[in-house]
DNA sequence: TGCGGTTTGGACTGACGGGTCCAATATTGA
DNA sequence: TCAATATTGGACCCGTCAGTCCAAACCGCA
């Protein structure tokens, strides 16, 4: 039961990852997910849409997890965490090859085009890592430059990671995502006082 | 004749922006041609593809006139002109209502996905605004910073202009696509000897 | 063994979209 | 004026895909 909804979530997204919402099929699903017949799908899900946006947001619970996990490890200090967490976003797209969905723009880029609800739902997911992001910042607010905003920050460095993330892939190119990364964590440090800018 | 092309691609360009390229039909982009009957559209193209890959390449010529005007206006110094670029890419953005596909990523992202020809040609274009930025960077070379290597450097703002772009479109934010291009500018700065970094 | 319900398979429907075809209409040139 | 050629309109074909429906298989359970 819930058991087979994961089994179907999980196989959506990573067509959804691969091809794209709309390039998505129902028939692919359920033959990723090892299903035959439709109902059997349908019993599970209202639509295909339902299907996309609860991919959605398990894939950015799953990523938040993640995220999660790494922003709130506690042996290191906030800025060292948020380099690593900027890391670990860079290590997710290499393991999939540069050919899965960014964080999530690119994943679900079309999925936004298709309906204001995905959009609505996508912005959602970038402003909580921003949130995320920003908290963290917060939290060394006493050793960023003067006049640093957090938040302000924390959305160019989502940006930046979200832009890469799009390059990198259609370039097929790895060092990309490196370099642009190691560049960003630079441009982090650059705004922490009393750390060598470079 | 060619003038019937042009506004074919004209009208196809407007969608694929709003759209995507999926999403966009023949018909569609009949309609907002102005054209009736679709033979007259395949009199002019061979195939759906064969348009989404000449939209992309105008897209190209166009950014890039644009791009080159202002990169190559040589009353400004070559770290001005970029800047003044930067701010160029927010400016077309932010009047396409946020709406519009970014400079070329999301717009084209689901192409991307649709075959290999046009994540080749995507990879090209972007290649084309790095190489455009790089080589601008390196007329100014003396006055960067020690080991700033421009086609990096070029590589970083592309992401970070990608990024936003996407970013700013899916959650409908001009705010936020102002706050990365000055923190951008910022950070190009940073790597100016002698300029002020903040 | 036989009766209730649930799960499963897959045929089917209807809409839509890319692409073709051909007949009608304009256009050219002699 | 007339025929040959280029342009136009739109009906039509075919494949794909979301979503429906029903019948068969499978389950307890008595």
């Amino acid at each position: 039961m819930t058991q087979r909804r994961i089994q179907i979530l999980d196989a959506a997204a990573e067509l959804i990852a691969e091809k794209g919402f709309i390039q998505t099929s129902v028939d692919d699903v359920i033959a990723r997910a090892g299903l035959s017949g439709k109902s059997h799908f349908y019993h599970y899900f209202k639509s295909k849409d339902a299907l996309g946006h609860e991919v959605l947001a398990r894939q950015f619970d799953l990523l938040g997890e993640r995220g999660l996990a790494i922003l709130s490890e506690s042996s290191l200090d906030p800025i060292e965490r948020l380099q690593v967490f900027i890391d670990s976003v860079v290590a997710m797209q290499v393991e999939r090859g540069m050919k899965g969905g960014s964080p999530f723009g690119a994943l679900a880029s079309d999925m936004a085009e298709q309906d204001e609800g995905f959009r609505v739902r996508i912005a959602r997911v970038f402003r909580g890592w921003i949130d995320e992001i920003a908290g963290l910042l917060s939290q060394a607010e006493d050793r960023l430059e003067e006049g640093t905003d957090p938040v302000r920050l924390a959305r160019f460095i989502v940006a930046a990671l979200e832009g890469a993330t799009t390059m990198a892939r259609m370039k097929r190119d790895v060092s990309l995502m490196h370099g642009v990364a190691s560049d960003l964590k630079r441009f982090l440090t650059s705004h922490v006082r009393g750390s060598v800018t470079r």
